[in-house]
DNA sequence: TTGAATTTATCCGTGTCGCGGATTAATTCT
DNA sequence: AGAATTAATCCGCGACACGGATAAATTCAA
């Protein structure tokens, strides 16, 4: 850990501006005092160097014309121009890839539907690589101007080094996708699981703001986690990020196994239908479901409770208010949420019982595409340790020992 | 989280050279330089203000006489009169107490056999009492001397709140311990799952002293499971305790279930034979399995698998680099652990097969005693954040004093 | 035995930071 | 137009970390 001098006094007061400013919109001086709860000479010191740097500008007055007597506050916001960074997502059939300003917006995004399952990873690093810079140029942009790109993948992830250890994308193991792109594209790319990028996106923008802990369960082609927890995202001891797809669970009915042979989109279909292209078997086996079909409404069932077991053993142990599950088809039919959360509320121990609010959501495009920019961003703010998310949440202290 | 003024600078540093000190003996000012990095002006300030609080105590010249020229550097080490902490251990057969000083060095134990299974939580209260109180005295201390008092039980624990949520030793959900304790004894107690006592202590003063993550598993009468991550002990959203025996699992062989119905000693012995007072039962399960009945192994392998199976998802989850298997009987025999390591190795990932470490340690007496005190006296190094634990991961292996 | 060399620990001056109180700035109300 | 009010900045203080100079305590060599 770092040694505490002035400088890294600073930059501890100066992240929490910064995340202050991020967090609540135009805001004033006077109101990040509140926030930070730093003094007024502190926070005008800070805020002048912030927008000395034009990391953030004061939006001229004319606007929040609120109620006031004395002199009129003026707000300040995050400068949009600050940076540009850009955001890619790699889906076993599509390539997205999405610029946004600092302060998330995307400006202008570009999707490649290219079934991208077994190509070499020569080929998927070209792909994205012309996606990029193609997506840059198409939002009038320099490569200069950008400065940094992340990648999201599912997959197991070790995001410090840059290497994507196994992925449903990649035949091979042990991608070293980051430093390749860096190479290439000559500004830093940063790799992580998709996963983690949609959960960073719920903390910063999503319904997620107000939590400090939550777990994102994506079901897709894969099946995806991402844990957040005490406000940063948890990793696993290289910095790994867990997969949900290797973990071993017992679904009540059946028998068990692998939970990404049970519950994921692939495993589903290759049980009842041949996959056809982007979505459409599922989509057909969604539909019959509907329809009341016997064999369509088990599969479903089986895959729901197979994932409700293992999201009753994260519980268990992260004990998060919330979980998130997320993806594109299946994960919003009932047929398979039903029996999630019945498998869920048995499983789980009585002590436990009433901690996890369990949520679905669809997620647009959009989403992990501001995630990606705001895991890029979170560098640029600057923290000194990492702690994201919203206002600490304070419980009453453990005992406290009188001064000696 | 908090903001940065000089008050917390200083506290950081001071926390850096108070960890030095523990974790490296007696030890110089200029090797604390070195150590934390800080300035030999800064050192000196913090260690004269240690020294002036007594916390810390030079050790006279006359011992270390290494070859050296110039004058030589006097040593700093723990004071061990600094300060006196009681830890108590809750089994559902015994109370063990214990009295330490500042160096976590245990002065005084006191065992009271009693089967405290089903009794109720006032009466465990008492037998505390007495026997902290008891404990002290033998020890030729006074109440006042004593800085704190820490409770380690087996359960799910929520430590901030002072709360057993729910444990094998009560009856009762929800049980305010720490209060109730803090009330009678007039010093602060502090409780914790006994399993993060045992993952404490081993990084502090156990075979896990320079890992940064790893986990523990304890297998008696219950489960217990701590997981050190990052250099701190890992809890659940609200400062929960996960507990491993609420883990689902599912046993290659056989089906599936709650965890702590399938590999704890008490479901250990309820399937093959009547449970005896004080591991009687155990040990005859042991010696039958050594002779080679095949029920007893069978029943052995079963647990072992059972348990393989939640440690391969724990794994897979947090990468730990060694995970310790701990306990009093069961854990150490080969027909217990042997299936346990085959399963996790059939389980685990191609990733990840060759991350993690798994060894077997038994565990004395002392070693939760002492992680008890080190919960204790974490507070009073006056950790701002947290971080205990081994020296910052360095590749290059730790400087050598010899020289400079 | 005594002075040079050497290593350790402290002292002094400087710069940075956050903070509280006074001061200036920009409004609205009367 | 002046008083009241709220926002932001300026000024002086104390705490801290740091680099370089200084003092302290020892060994080595003559």
């Amino acid at each position: 850990m770092k040694t505490a001098d002035p400088e890294l006094m600073r930059a501890i007061n100066r992240f929490h501006v910064m995340d202050a400013i991020r967090r609540h919109g135009p805001v004033s001086r006077v109101q990040i005092c509140q926030l930070t709860e730093l003094s007024a000479t502190t926070v005008s010191a800070i805020t002048a160097a912030l927008l000395d740097d034009r990391l953030i500008s004061s939006l001229q007055v004319g606007a929040l014309r609120d109620a006031g007597r004395g002199r009129p506050r003026v707000m300040l916001q995050l400068n949009p121009d600050a940076a540009y960074v850009v955001g890619v997502r790699l889906a076993p059939d599509q390539i997205t890839v999405a610029v946004t300003n600092f302060c998330a917006d995307i400006l202008h995004s570009l999707s490649l539907p290219i079934r991208i399952d077994r190509q070499t990873a020569a080929v998927i690093t070209d792909l994205v690589e012309d996606g990029v810079r193609r997506c840059i140029e198409d939002a009038d942009l320099e490569m200069s101007d950008v400065l940094g790109v992340c990648v999201g993948l599912p997959g197991v992830v070790e995001r410090s080094a840059g290497v994507c250890r196994q992925s449903p994308i990649f035949g091979d193991h042990d991608v070293p996708l980051g430093a390749e792109l860096t190479r290439r594209l000559g500004v830093p790319v940063s790799i992580d699981s998709d996963a983690n990028l949609v959960a960073l996106a719920e903390h910063w923008f999503g319904q997620a703001r107000d939590l400090n802990d939550f777990l994102v369960v994506s079901v897709e082609r894969s099946l995806g986690l991402a844990i957040l927890h005490n406000g940063e995202l948890f990793r696993g001891a290289n910095g790994l990020s867990p997969d949900l797809g290797d973990l071993m669970v017992r679904a009540p009915g059946n028998g068990g196994g692998r939970l990404g042979d049970m519950a994921s989109e692939i495993s589903v279909l290759g049980e009842s239908d041949a996959a056809l292209p982007s979505g459409r078997g599922m989509a057909l086996l969604l539909r019959r479901a509907d329809d009341g079909d016997k064999a369509s409404l088990a599969t479903l069932a089986a895959a729901g409770e197979a994932l409700g077991c293992a999201v009753a053993n994260l519980i268990t142990l992260f004990a998060p208010p919330k979980v998130i599950i997320t993806g594109r088809a299946m994960a919003s039919s009932e047929h398979f949420i039903r029996p999630l959360r019945e498998t869920v509320a048995t499983l789980l121990p009585p002590s436990l019982a009433d901690v996890s609010d369990l949520v679905v959501r669809e997620w647009d495009d959009s989403i992990w595409a501001r995630g990606a920019a705001a895991m890029t961003l979170r560098d640029l703010y600057g923290a000194p340790w990492g702690t994201t998310g919203p206002a600490p949440i304070r419980e009453a202290p453990a005992p406290q020992f009188g001064e000696l």
